[in-house]
DNA sequence: CGCTTCCCGGTTGCATACAACTTGCGGCGG
DNA sequence: CCGCCGCAAGTTGTATGCAACCGGGAAGCG
């Protein structure tokens, strides 16, 4: 996952360091990112930081106001609401198309990593449970055989990152996300008609909403 | 459409005139773009012209290549099916989600770019023609009420814009893509409960696979 | 004659320096 | 005392210069 290797430009580098930490949380929305200490902490000089915001800023992980700074897109519930329903539809695609087009490796890695998400939900090991929750998702994403929409979704997967994590606090938060992923599965392995359990896809927006309010 | 404001930094002004210029099949894909020659002919120094290059490699628009330039991305048959399919999903959502919450504001835009697009194509005028399909897919785009699925499905719009113009070539090319039009607007004015032809829509996908073969 | 090797032009990536803009604060006038 | 103006500090945006790297071509060797 994002690995950096050796031979990356220093922007590249940036880049990705940046959208690891605002999608993983550690980076709060609304925070403004300077580029001196940025240019400080990565040992380089403004240029490549300048050209790595403008990067995130053009995958609308990050929002420039000219003469102000950069900051870290953040979404009031309306946008959040918004980006959660197109979140919603991609899922429903990738999983429509991977369920067309499912190999055995795309089926063993996504019962896999349903697995392993079970076990970190009861386990109540949220960091485990966020990076086995990615990696479920992901291995839909790669199922579709469409490298478009896997970008597009692993994209708004970034976006939506930040208040995910605020979204999962209790043991019973994780264990509904486990509910839903099986409904997921059944549909993606054919063993189900219908789509995942619309009423239950509302709940969980629902409480990416709720959390705002926490936060 | 994307207007340029004076109070514009400079690489916006540039990101913008590129992506325009790929749009629309100026500039073709897997065309080198030279930052010298760019720099010279926007009267600015490479910097600016970097960071625009940065933000349109982002955006999947550009690809980059280490040490040997950026290019206008260009897609193979594979590659370009796997778009237009992305394509296709996206414009069944915005055509739900859009006959979903219709104004009458956006119902007026989507008849209105609807018959001019039709009078271009019967008149067998192409320039025109483009931009009024342009016109008419952005306002259902904007019907959606989702800024963030009008986003992604007009950021398509852009990458898949240089085939577009080679696919255009007849009339009836053009009065095939009314005809989709005219299936598009049924549904999402509500007289269609199914979505747009399945199959013309996969003939049009042909018609873009094969425009490659001619260029 | 073919293959390897070295060099050089050209291009990108980065660092530094400068200019333009925004903003917050302090002084001045009403 | 309140509001407006202007200045200065700090920030972003742009320009220029340099170093690293890739590719092609010619020279040299087998």
């Amino acid at each position: 996952m994002a690995s950096q290797a050796a031979d990356m430009t220093s922007s590249q580098r940036i880049a990705e360091s940046l959208i690891n930490d605002i999608s993983a949380g550690r980076i709060a929305p609304g925070a403004r990112l300077d580029e001196h200490g940025l240019a400080a902490r990565f040992g380089t000089s403004r240029t490549p930081v300048r050209e790595a915001l403008a990067r995130l800023a053009a995958r609308g992980v990050l929002r420039s106001e000219w003469g102000r700074g950069v900051f870290v897109s953040d979404y009031g519930k309306e946008e959040l609401s918004e980006m959660l329903e197109a979140m919603q539809e991609l899922e429903e695609i990738c999983s429509r198309l991977a369920s067309k087009r499912l190999t055995l490796r795309n089926e063993a890695a996504i019962l896999s990593a349903h697995r392993t998400c079970e076990e970190a939900a009861e386990a109540g090991d949220l960091p485990g449970f966020l990076k086995a929750n990615d990696a479920f998702h992901h291995a839909i994403y790669e199922a579709t055989q469409n490298r478009f929409v896997s970008e597009i979704a692993s994209e708004f997967r970034y976006r939506t990152g930040p208040y995910r994590t605020k979204r999962f606090r209790t043991k019973e938060d994780m264990l509904d996300s486990v509910r839903l992923h099986g409904s997921l599965v059944k549909t993606v392995l054919g063993r189900a008609d219908a789509p995942p359990a619309e009423t239950l896809r509302r709940e969980v927006s629902l409480k990416y909403i709720e959390a705002l309010d926490r936060a």
